[in-house]
DNA sequence: TCAATAGTGTCTCTTAGACAATATTGA
DNA sequence: TCAATATTGTCTAAGAGACACTATTGA
């Protein structure tokens, strides 16, 4: 293997979520290979310097690779190290948490997985390495930001009602939102703009709204 | 070296702030070994993983061995990594953050460095690698802490009055802040405990307080 | 008409921000 | 007494939260 106890072992893992069906859903992929075979875990791959430009360039190599989809959110959160945490010895884990629309989830079994499945992060099963750990910890990240940012806008459609906006929010904080404080805040946000279009239910047709092209969630500085 | 771009190299920086004279200072090292010997730079150095339980341990021994002192609050910002951010090639940087009370900021100059300073973070020099990026990366983070926690608490000396806490953070946000809206948010902080002490200057004495003994500023898993 | 969803308005409570007022000390 | 700093109070504005109200559609 490529540790000798000298190197770490440097690995990019991926928590990569969904909204489907008005719930939260992560990625769970089967391990296919030792260590933890046969074992469900978050999506992840070994760095290879000469094919990343860096971490978060490797992060898409894998997931391109492993399920075949290409993702536009994605972000570091942190890093997990030690002696203990990977059976092949001393590694680092960097993950990273990603979003991807609803409509893009027909990720495609590939190389090096057994298995794939969207599950609801309310009722994940036991997981590979210290993968809970990072799944907790991704979706403390995501939540954090989503109650100040509006990053589920990665996940609408282009073109949405401010009530899936909405549904959305709630899918992640896993609590229910007020329109009205909800609608408010939004009044003053320059990332989605106002269409001149309406989609109708069998209700009541709601405006539509997008995305302004470049907003931009990373964390400013300062 | 280490690096065979097989493996990356994967080293640990620390950016350790202190408040001196109300102003925000950040330790730099002069590189004494090349690569960018000779250049101003945050302490970091190469993890050893027969040595380091993690990589926060690998920051402690790092900032022990080069500068000889013990750090009591430090956490990992984010990482930086790719091929040209080192000129040794293929590289990892984990950027930690640290904070020193200004009592305990005699450190002393060891091995690999040749001299060092605490450096106003307003006149900071240039410095080698990508270390102002990282630098002002660790101040945004150390800064939007700063507005929701009572992270300078770790700056304080044993006994401190509010003054001098509301200097702290002053001096860490770069902006003066309001006296009453200051001590209306401590009110309700159980991190501070009031003492039936006073400090004496020249003019009216000050009530002392201390921080909680075990009181605690890492990022809450929701 | 009704059910269902979209969208708005209103009240209260909390908090930030600005700034004034009072308190206590040594000189 | 005064200067300097500590400590508290007061007014206003903005925003969150709760919840009621109105609007528009298809059946």
């Amino acid at each position: 293997m490529i540790n000798d106890q000298l190197n770490p072992l440097v690995v990019i893992d991926i928590a990569i979520f969904t909204v489907q069906d008005q719930q939260l859903k992560i990625l769970l992929v089967k391990r296919a290979n030792e260590p933890e075979k046969g074992r469900w875990a978050l999506p992840g791959g070994i760095l290879i310097p000469s094919k990343d430009l860096n971490l978060e360039s490797s992060a898409r190599r894998i997931l391109k690779t492993k399920v075949s989809v290409d993702i536009a959110y994605l972000e570091e959160v942190c890093t997990f190290s030690g002696l203990h945490r990977d059976p092949r010895g001393w590694s680092i884990a960097t993950l990273h948490y990603a979003l991807l629309p609803a409509d893009k989830t027909h990720a495609l079994v590939k190389e090096s997985i057994e298995d794939l499945i969207w599950q609801n992060v309310l009722t994940c099963p036991a997981l590979a390495f210290d993968h809970e750990l990072q799944l907790q910890t991704a979706l403390a990240t995501l939540r954090r930001k989503v109650s100040s940012h509006l990053l589920p806008l990665h996940l609408m459609r282009p073109k949405f009602t401010l009530s899936d906006l909405q549904k959305t929010c709630e899918a992640i904080l896993g609590q229910k939102l007020d329109k009205s404080v909800f609608r408010r805040r939004l009044k003053n946000n320059t990332d989605i703009i106002e269409l001149e279009e309406y989609e109708g239910g069998a209700q009541r047709p709601a405006q539509l709204f997008k995305a302004r092209t470049d907003f931009e969630f990373k964390e400013p500085l300062v």
